[in-house]
RNA sequence: GCCGACUUAGCUCAGUGGUAGAGCACUCGCUUCACACGCGAUAGGCCACAAGUUCGAACCUUGUAGUCGGCACCA
């Protein structure tokens, strides 16, 4: 069978993705074994706003490679997709489509309206982000697709928000808050981003005392506030203003008098020693306030104008506007001392930038103590959930936990989880999980709903059960199933799919896959509600993974405009490519994207591409037979012709052979560890090195059917049995080899799999028997120990610099290719064995005639000569060989084995290091030591011949 | 202010208490019948700096410098 000439990813990223969905092969149901152990993720949905970008690309891949990693191991897997209904984002998005299209704002038409023309723009739009995780080629089970914002997550925030308020830890109450002037909705603080504002100015306001001629100078970053005032605090022991303490404040441009008072929150030194206090706009104000029984005055309206209570020569007038007032009419009193520059960093909403102004306002909070103390509790007593890497995040997360503050749950939005409490005329709250029981409780059904929605990320914090169903059952239950809202949110259910089974087959799910920047906003918070709503952990593992930076190392972001679209990268190089170049790099490290790297993967994906070709251009009679690699491959008929039973393993089939079983076995290691670097580093090394530079080409000749096959010394085998056999050989190596790499590169891989001869579901796990043929299903390579022939190893390591060192010198020689010549080689008797066996190969790649293999070396003067482990090279050029140039061959390398002779001396004559290292440190330095110096000797020899 | 990470070949990065590695780039040579997205052979590093622990440190400890993060405070 002949193949193109060079891969094309995209035909093979076409056909496949479409044909696995189909056929149910990211289903769990797929899996027959009813005894399977269960493998289950859920994808950190991404916002139904977003498009794909490298973060997404990177946390996928190393899902999907997990993912088919366990079921091609016969684990019953479950990789959850969905999507986030992210509140502002998705808001703000339609908000503008809105002023585009009709000129109008939400609130021109409505509560009902808006949502429905959200819901509108997520049917219309929202799956750009679905459709690019198909490109990625994930592995997810489509038919459990999920979205927060349908009803049986819905029903899940909505029991949640019931039970935490019906058992006290959700109230609502009046509190400073940040609050976005833009967006008119309360932020969380893990919402709100400090930046460092250009120039920050640090105004001192003077304050006449009353009755005195003494005045008072406070210091504020934000003097239109002082119009809030409602005290001036000192600290009790500060001295300077002592005499004054229980005097009052004529406070300039109101005709209001305020109090100095003593707290010890003020820092004598810091300032002028003297804090203006406005507590309905500052937070620590507010604190202070509280304390004293002060009065909370509201001077700002929820767009950062400044209202009445500001004075009607304020009212009305935005926050910086009034700054510039406060200031001018300041000065005009001659109360404004001095303005000083000042480095401040100021909270900026996180979406849209705008500076954050803290308010008093009335919300929705959540006190998560008792749910924290759980999550603290798991992560003492048994390390859970697991970092990776453990430095910092583990840090991170403990030390916000035990710093948790309530959380603000409200937002003034109308996309969202609308808040489950109603309202009677009087005011009293019911919190109930509909309308209907909030009337039963009322005793009448003249109620309003809160108008506020929740958080985005409180529907996010119940992501691993609410998406398997979880309904509000008691901890530990099963689950009580879910009901879909057909008109909104259709879900096709698969064949067999058991609502009320997959929150107790797949939860806790295995690994959570993500990045630091939610460690807080997210990871802490599934952690805490899944232990108080299900029992249970919610996962054991947290892979955190790195930044992609651009290629200046610098963060992507819009603003730069540095961002490297993943679909672009596809479209160049291959999805495969990018999805090695991804995993291949070192989990949780940040690096920095470089085309360059994709591109080696890309050539990668081709070199898997042509072996391929090339084990198919002389596949005939031949197809992939596991029992090719086993000692007894011959059939038993032929075995049957011969004498003894065939020696049918040449060295480097023994050795490719155990190659293979060492790097299933360091690649199960990398992947269990969440090393996928290494693992790629691992596939990439075998296929590549060990594979395609050497064993194809040791076996070329055979499977090609050129070359006569020595069985045993003389006797010659017949070619019609024997190139067969290798051909399967060979084809059963590189199918392995394949499996290996499906994880990191599906489409490839399936594309070439489903070519070789003789594969079939027959290969796959038996958990998928009846599955149509896909290697997606086949077996995971294990590593069989008794494959594994050190003897092999060392012996093909042997036969590798033999032939290395003969290409040296025929480089360095400058001999050209066509010329041909004759290798002398001295050996002990086992390797002059292992020389002969491999003549045929060490002619083929050295580019030699003839080999003379003895136990001593023989040869002209004129010779070029070479050392290895295990044997002496010599290649005579008379003729060719230019003296000079031979001997300073000959003292380079000597030049380099006499460093580390010295180095070993000098270790092996330290009493020190004789005395206390390990004895076999020891003995294998001497060991090494003996080895350098005799090469050295031969070495030296053949220089001083020279001379 | 507190905490943390990083500093290894020209570039991007792996790595380990005892011979320093890869990919790309560079140099030289190859139209070798799978692959020039290739083959072969070189070259290139006192592993940021200093002190300590150790028989032995690039690796562990401490300090210094630079780079980058996170958190807190901000009258």
């Amino acid at each position: 069978m002949e193949i193109a000439k060079a891969y094309d990813p995209k035909e093979a990223e076409e056909h496949h993705y479409a044909r696995w969905e189909a056929s149910g092969c990211f289903a769990p149901e797929i899996n027959e074994n009813p005894d399977a152990e269960k493998f289950s993720i859920v994808i950190p949905p991404p916002n139904v706003t977003g498009t794909l970008h490298m973060g997404h690309a990177l946390q996928h891949t190393l899902m999907d490679v997990l993912t088919r990693w366990k079921r091609m191991q016969g684990y019953k897997t479950l990789f959850l997709v969905g999507v986030d209904h992210a509140g502002i984002s998705t808001q703000l998005m339609v908000t503008r489509q809105l002023k585009k299209d009709e000129h109008k704002a939400p609130q021109d038409i409505g509560r009902e309206a808006f949502t429905e023309k959200v819901w509108e723009w997520k049917n219309k739009y929202g799956d750009v982000i679905t459709r690019q995780i198909r490109k990625e080629g994930l592995s997810v089970d489509w038919t459990r697709e999920r979205f927060t914002m349908e009803e049986s997550l819905s029903t899940a925030v909505r029991e949640v928000f019931v039970r935490l308020y019906e058992e006290g830890w959700i109230y609502r109450g009046t509190r400073i808050v940040n609050w976005c002037p833009k967006d008119k909705t309360v932020l969380s603080d893990l919402e709100v981003k400090e930046e460092k504002a250009k120039d920050g100015k640090l105004y001192y306001l003077t304050y006449p005392v009353k009755g005195t001629a003494e005045k008072l100078t406070v210091a504020t970053t934000r003097p239109e506030t002082m119009l809030g005032d409602t005290a001036v605090a000192v600290n009790p022991g500060d001295e300077r203003y002592k005499h004054l303490i229980g005097k009052t404040i004529l406070l300039p441009l109101t005709s209001r008098e305020i109090p100095i008072i003593v707290d010890d929150y003020v820092e004598s030194e810091f300032g002028t020693g003297a804090v203006k206090i406005t507590p309905a706009h500052d937070p620590n104000d507010w604190e202070i306030g509280q304390r004293h029984n002060l009065e909370m005055l509201v001077v700002m309206n929820d767009d950062a104008t400044m209202n009445e209570a500001a004075g009607p020569e304020f009212n009305g007038l935005d926050r910086y506007a009034a700054r510039e007032k406060v200031i001018e009419e300041f000065e005009k009193l001659g109360l404004l001392e001095k303005i000083e520059d000042y480095d401040v960093t100021l909270p900026h909403c996180e979406r849209c930038k705008t500076v954050i102004e803290p308010l008093l306002s009335e919300q929705w909070f959540a006190k998560m103590d008792e749910m924290r103390d759980q999550a603290l509790k798991l992560l003492r007593e048994e390390n859970s959930p697991r970092f990776f890497p453990e430095v910092p995040h583990k840090k991170v997360y403990s030390m916000w936990l035990e710093n948790l503050r309530d959380w603000t749950i409200s937002r003034q939005l109308w996309w969202g989880h609308q808040i489950p409490a109603w309202y009677d005329k009087d005011g009293n709250i019911f919190v109930a999980h509909s309308k209907e029981e909030a009337s039963a409780k009322a005793g009448t059904g003249d109620l309003i709903q809160d108008q506020d929605v929740l958080d985005t990320w409180f529907s996010s914090a119940l992501w691993p059960f609410s998406t398997m169903g979880w309904g509000g059952s008691e901890p530990g239950a099963i689950a009580t199933g879910f009901l879909d809202d057909e008109q909104k949110n259709p879900v096709a259910i698969a064949p067999g799919f058991d609502k009320t089974n997959d929150l107790q087959t797949f939860y806790p799910t295995d690994v959570l896959v993500t990045g630091r920047d939610i460690i807080r906003l997210w990871v802490s918070r599934m952690v805490m509600t899944g232990l108080k709503f299900t029992g249970e952990k919610p996962f054991d593992d947290v892979i955190i993974h790195g930044t992609v930076l651009d290629k200046n190392g610098q963060r992507m972001s819009k603003t730069k405009n540095n961002g490297i679209d993943p679909l672009e990268v596809f479209a160049k190089f291959g999805v495969d490519a990018t999805r090695m170049t991804l995993a291949g790099s070192a989990t949780g490290i940040d690096f920095a994207w470089r085309d360059e790297k994709v591109e080696s993967y890309r050539n990668f994906a081709n070199k898997i591409w042509n072996a391929t070709r090339f084990c198919l251009m002389n596949s005939e009679g031949a197809k992939v037979d596991l029992q090719s690699l086993s000692r007894m491959s011959v059939p038993p008929a032929v075995a049957g012709g011969l004498s003894e039973p065939p020696a049918t393993f040449s060295l480097a089939d023994r050795w490719i052979i155990s190659r293979l079983n060492k790097t299933a076995k360091a690649v199960d290691h990398a992947l269990k560890t969440y090393q996928f670097h290494e693992a790629v580093q691992l596939l990439y090394h075998f296929f590549w090195d060990d594979f395609c530079d050497w064993y194809i080409e040791f076996v070329k000749d055979e499977i090609v059917g050129n070359a006569d096959i020595l069985v045993s010394e003389n006797e010659i085998a017949d070619k019609d049995v024997r190139v067969p056999v290798a051909r399967a050989r060979i084809l059963t190596i590189l199918e392995q080899a394949i499996r290996m790499l499906h994880p990191f590169m599906p489409f490839l891989t399936e594309e070439l799999w489903q070519k070789l001869p003789g594969t079939s579901s027959l290969l796959h796990n038996a958990a998928y028997r009846s599955a149509e043929k896909t290697i997606m299903l086949a077996d995971f390579p294990k590593c069989n120990e008794a494959m594994i022939d050190e003897a092999a190893e060392s012996e093909m390591n042997a036969v590798i610099e033999l032939i290395t060192k003969v290409r040296n010198i025929r480089a360095e020689m400058n001999i050209k290719s066509g010329d041909k010549f004759t290798v002398h080689i001295a050996a002990d008797r086992t390797f002059q064995q292992v020389f002969k066996a491999n003549e045929p190969q060490i002619l083929k790649l050295a580019k030699a005639e003839k080999l003379v293999i003895s136990g001593k070396m023989d040869v002209p003067k004129a010779s070029a000569k070479a050392v290895t482990a295990n044997a002496e090279i010599a290649v005579p050029l008379e003729g060719l060989i230019d003296f000079d140039m031979e001997r300073a061959r000959l003292s380079a390398q000597i030049e380099k084995l006499d460093i580390e002779l010295q180095r070993l001396h000098g270790q092996l004559s330290n009493a020190n290091f004789v005395g206390k290292a390990p004895a076999e440190k020891v003995s294998e330095l001497r060991d090494r030591h003996t080895e350098i110096e005799q090469q050295i000797k031969t070495l030296r020899i053949n220089f001083y011949a020279l001379i």
